[in-house]
DNA sequence: TGTACATCAGTGAACGCGCGTTCACTGATGTAC
DNA sequence: TGTACATCAGTGAACGCGCGTTCACTGATGTAC
């Protein structure tokens, strides 16, 4: 690879990189393309160079920012496993400082945005959805008549339903009352107080 | 009232549902004034002649779409009380048919939009919000550890989620697999078997 | 090593589009006499 | 009841804005000799 082609592919990496900062709290429609070379120091033109059209970022947009392996949500969680696991994740992504953060995960920020997006845009999103779900369903306990798979997808709906609300009614009391009966809901068994605990303090 | 005061105010109805509807499906961004004047055959500028500017018709929007009496969700439950009342919410929320039908409840479609909207559209927001949270909450059995009101917003915020992420997801095999798993969670005590029955049956 | 040329990453103005908003206007309706 | 005038709901062209995309161009870098 020349010197050129290097440095092109770097340029090519600090407009993708800058794509995927906006569209995390903002959205992909927010990921304009002067916004986001402008984010870069470059002027509009110069994205072609790099990307196809527009829809070509949004499908590389969320390879790099919806993918698992990328998610700050699940990171640094590998010396937990089960429902210790589960309950990390749940608390970290339903806190009041991710709430206010909303350059953290890219799924509530796009949630509304694929519905109607193109075939590939769709694609990308279903297969990162489920890599994610894949993650939970080897964590998360089932429970009586639900199977760890559906309880992981519960889970991940109730994560993103939660989160998303509460910064829709945040400065409002209800908002951290969402976060935390999300938490609650998410994680059953950790409220459930146990009956032989129950019974020896007595 | 004179006769053109009443003609008008029909008129200023008629835009109003114009925009609820566009908004029901697609959102407060896609009600432009542009469409919604189209959706009753008038021209954009009449639409000053009724409303003060988008934001104040944004406003109107949400008051008459997401206030809880005008829910089409919860109408027709009135006969239901306690968890029947809120089986029949879920189902008829977490279904096929209103995945596939957006046109129903704008909660899902607005979702994204309020976190950066003016203080009072996301004031309506709360307001028209914190309706549904009270009209689950007389209905929503606790269970052990989490209160009713608790439970009404971890409800809410499951099937908002899971109904963004079916249609997210629409047309692949996860989808409706989603759609059975939140209906399952959000229900615990309708699929966990009753201790009595299973030993009588034995 | 030095020069002449080719490449091509990035520039910036332009295109048509839809947006929210303004404004001079039209013409049907309501009022005054 | 008939006429003259005032009102005002709705028209439609225009404004500046940001969007995605195109394209003639520039000028630094890489290559050939």
């Amino acid at each position: 690879m020349t010197t050129r082609a290097i440095r092109k592919s770097e340029t090519r990496d600090r407009i993708l990189k800058s794509a995927v900062r906006i569209t995390r709290s903002e959205g992909l429609r927010a990921a304009s393309v002067p916004r986001v070379m402008h984010g870069v120091g470059l002027t509009v033109g110069g994205f072609y160079a790099h990307f196809g059209s527009k829809a070509a970022l949004d499908v590389e947009i969320l390879r790099a920012t919806l993918g698992a392996a990328q998610s700050r949500w699940l990171g640094g969680l590998e010396d937990s496993t089960g429902l210790d696991w589960v309950q990390r994740a749940v608390r970290r992504y339903l806190s009041v400082v991710h709430r206010d953060h909303p350059e953290g995960c890219a799924f509530p920020a796009v949630m509304s945005e694929i519905a109607k997006a193109p075939a590939e845009v769709r694609q990308t999103f279903v297969d990162a959805f489920e890599q994610h779900v894949r993650a939970f369903d080897a964590h998360v306990p089932p429970v009586s008549g639900i199977t760890s798979r559906d309880r992981a997808l519960a889970t991940l709906a109730l994560a993103i339903g939660g989160l998303l609300l509460a910064r829709a009614t945040s400065g409002h009391p209800v908002s951290e009352e969402l976060l935390a009966a999300c938490r609650k809901w998410a994680l059953p068994e950790l409220d459930i107080p146990e009956p032989d605990k129950r019974s020896t303090v007595r």
